[in-house]
RNA sequence: GGGCCGUUAGCUCAGCUGGUAGAGCAGGGGACUCUUAAUCCCAAGGUCACAGGUUCGAUCCCUGUACGGCCCA
């Protein structure tokens, strides 16, 4: 219940007794403040379209009915006007004491910024040349408790607009816009992949045993069968399976759970599409992840080049394809190849001035120096290929070097987009894979692959050579979208308490 | 992990290295029949993130904590 002296109190507690008291009236006035339903209601984009041609004073024969928010509102004693918002555009009411009688009148200019009413009537245009339905009746459709944020300024504190993305969305159409514009690129990938054959499947978020990446895993339990769960933190070894069952072309869209830490570009769950196709390597998948990433950039922004930040990033020319070692050492001075000794990498590491930490792990550093030489300088799409096989358990050798793996990782924008390779189907050198992976988990390394008896029998029966692809899709998100944080391009960002 | 910056009214922001805080919008009362960030008049609205410290006195200086942002790693 709320405290009896609410109304003398400052600040939103008064702001919301001021509105819970015009609710009060309105349900004594015998109006249901929450109804049901509007039918017959037409988007405010369309009905703006239609009627684009009227000129001022003029009025279209036909009333229509329109629904939204009220995003403004100019008094004028015995005229009203508002702003009514929906997702397609934004047009003005007219209400005026020539059309609505003076109890309907008041009780339209009673109505707070933030409710949602359905307005009906001609469409006509004002003496100013402002489009506005002059209105003949209205609805109230939902009656807010709360004031929206500034209806000029937006809202800006971050905090707000994560915890309350809703806040965002009202108040910023560019939210609104980013979050269409996501949704666009991801039906692009799925129309992209359906026309191509691939099937999409759905594969368990609750794992037995997880693996597929290098990362901690989120655990949790299950009270009927009493036993722990993990979330997935890749679908690769499920979506492996199908393709030895025969479904030959799947692809999964989803989320991955991964239990470290958050930064711009990390949310502890994310959206990741994997994608396997049968008698393929990882030269095709190169070619087909620049398409369907130029697909989406087109369709969801209308081009294949996209603003990022100062630079300009063009997903429409043929990507540079480098082999990865050789970049590397391009870039850093330091060749991976002949520091093989992880106390010999830190050490060149450390004299060439890079951090290098404290970890015994050879890959670990690797992917250090990856990180801080190489990634951030990768603005424009860049594919690195070749990769040491100890960072690659899943991935096939190289014919020519068997410490070398088909594999390939994409940047753009200064970050990993993508991770590819042509799948390793040889069941004994998984096997011997994972025994490695074991010295490396007995060694102190977390994020090293747990030993998976069942998918090593599954691939026993027979894998097809195969491609396998990972694409980041809050990454591509941020992209398309010029964003630098994935905190921007995720509805609901993982926060503290 | 490290550094820097921020946190003041519901929202957007001011506030002079110290004397108990101000605007616009929103909200309340009033005026107004073509406004559009409507305008005009009146009144109201604050645990200055939190906890300590210094001081006669702290939004302001110091320390710590929480949350957030940016940069570095």
């Amino acid at each position: 219940m709320r405290t009896p002296n609410a109304a003398d109190a400052g600040g939103i507690d008064r702001l919301i007794a001021e509105r819970r008291s015009k609710l009060a009236a309105i349900r004594a006035r015998g109006v249901d403040p929450f109804p049901t339903a509007y039918p017959g209601r037409e988007e405010i984009g369309a009905v703006r379209e239609a009627n684009e041609p009227l000129a001022a004073d003029e009025s279209s024969e036909e009333a229509v009915r329109v629904a939204g928010r009220i995003t403004g509102r100019r008094g004028q004693g015995k005229v009203v006007f508002m702003d009514l918002a929906d997702r397609s555009g934004k047009i003005q009411l007219w209400a005026s004491i020539d059309r609505l009688d003076e109890e309907r009148l008041a009780a339209l200019s009673d109505l707070d910024l933030g409710d949602i009413i359905g307005a009906e009537g001609p469409v006509t245009r004002t003496r100013r040349g402002e489009l506005s339905v002059a209105v003949d009746d209205f609805t109230l459709l939902s009656k807010t408790l709360r004031p929206p944020p500034d209806k000029h300024h937006g809202l800006k504190d971050p905090e707000l607009r994560y915890a309350r993305r809703y806040l965002d969305l009202m108040a910023n159409d560019d939210a609104r816009t980013l979050f269409i514009t996501r949704a666009k690129a991801i039906s692009a990938v799925r129309r992209y992949l359906d026309d191509r054959g691939f099937v999409e499947v759905e594969t368990p978020v609750l794992q037995p045993l997880y693996g597929g990446a290098a990362a901690r895993p989120f655990v949790t339990h299950h009270n009927t069968l009493d036993r722990n769960f993990y979330l997935r933190i890749a679908t690769e070894l499920y979506l492996k399976r199908c393709i030895i069952g025969g479904l030959e072309r799947v692809y999964e869209l989803g989320k991955d759970f991964r239990n470290e830490g958050v930064s711009f570009k990390h949310n502890p769950e994310f959206t990741m599409l994997e994608t396997y196709e049968a008698y393929a390597d990882y030269r095709d998948v190169m070619d087909m992840l620049e398409e369907m990433v130029r697909a989406a950039a087109a369709e969801a922004t209308g081009s294949a080049s996209v603003p990022w930040g100062e630079e300009e990033i063009d997903f429409g020319a043929r990507w540079k394809r480098l082999p990865f070692a050789e970049a590397l050492t391009e870039e850093s001075g330091i060749d991976i190849r002949e520091r093989t000794d992880e106390d010999d990498l830190r050490q060149a590491m450390r004299d060439a001035g890079y951090e290098a930490g404290d970890t015994t792990i050879w890959p670990k550093l690797v992917d250090s120096l990856l990180t801080q030489a190489l990634e951030p300088r990768l603005i424009q799409p860049t594919i690195l290929y070749d990769y040491p096989l100890s960072l690659s358990p899943f991935a096939k050798r190289t014919p020519d070097d068997p410490e070398m793996t088909e594999r390939f990782e994409a940047f753009a924008g200064g970050m990993e987009i993508a991770n590819a390779f042509t799948e390793l189907n040889d069941p004994d050198d998984q096997r011997a894979r994972f025994e490695m992976a074991a010295q490396e988990l007995a060694a102190g390394d977390d994020e090293a692959q747990p030993h998976d008896e069942d998918f090593l029998i599954a691939l026993e029966h027979g894998m097809p050579p195969t491609g396998g692809l990972g694409l980041g899709i809050d990454r591509l998100a941020m992209l398309l979208t010029n964003r630098a944080s994935i905190r921007e391009v995720v509805l609901f960002p993982a926060r503290r308490d």
